[in-house]
DNA sequence: ACAGATTGTAAGTCATAACTTACGGTAAGC
DNA sequence: GCTTACCGTAAGTTATGACTTACAATCTGT
């Protein structure tokens, strides 16, 4: 549930595919499969991953397992990005005036 | 500056490394690849990858060459991930209450 | 109890990418 | 102009991980 990890397991396009597919609701593995160009086996695999790293949750039905989108993975994500984010934003914005001002005094 | 290719580019954990060190401020290669456990030329290769991804900017300065942070690419990230997170936490919420009240019914 | 459905795991294959060394190019200093 | 410093790129090697097929386990319905 660290940062790192929800990095990782969001980096492959297919994982992403699953995760995205989350987002119209929770989902049974062979639903979310159905739709997706790799086998179901596949689909497990990725979706141990993302549990792992907090970033899907999973509860048995029936004989089938339903998983939906867990918000902890997502906020260490946004976590560890809020922490760049404003210094950069400000730190870019006086480079540019920086750069700016570089660019007047040449003249 | 699409949103995945920042997420497969700060996937890598030495990768990170060189992007959270630009955190303190713009820096040359060589400085970067000091204190780092690989080569230089495997920074200047996590460094292009980076720039395509738009998340550092590069500009000459002398025979060196700094980087710095660009805010681009992390706020790409940032808006994929603001797609996610209110819904999901929504959504965990009421999910939450749901199992909360079976809990109640069931006694 | 048995048959069907749904899923997780194991073993094996194969492509990707992270790293190294070697080389070429450009700017600065004597 | 020549050497030195700093950097990017090419080529090659190797480890990681994404995928497949095969199998075992669990639950439901008849």
């Amino acid at each position: 549930m660290t940062y790192d990890t929800a990095l990782t397991a969001l980096a492959d396009p297919t994982r992403r595919r699953v995760f995205e597919r989350l987002q119209s609701g929770p989902q049974a593995v062979g639903a979310i499969a159905r739709g997706l160009p790799v086998s179901r086996p596949a689909v497990s695999q990725h979706l141990k991953v993302l549990k792992e790293a907090g970033l899907v949750t999973d509860r048995p039905e029936g004989t089938r397992r339903v998983y939906a989108i867990d918000p902890h993975g997502l906020g260490a994500l946004r976590g560890w990005l809020d922490q760049f984010w404003d210094q950069a934003l400000t730190a870019f914005q006086s480079e540019v005036e920086r750069t700016a001002k570089d660019e007047r005094d040449r003249k």
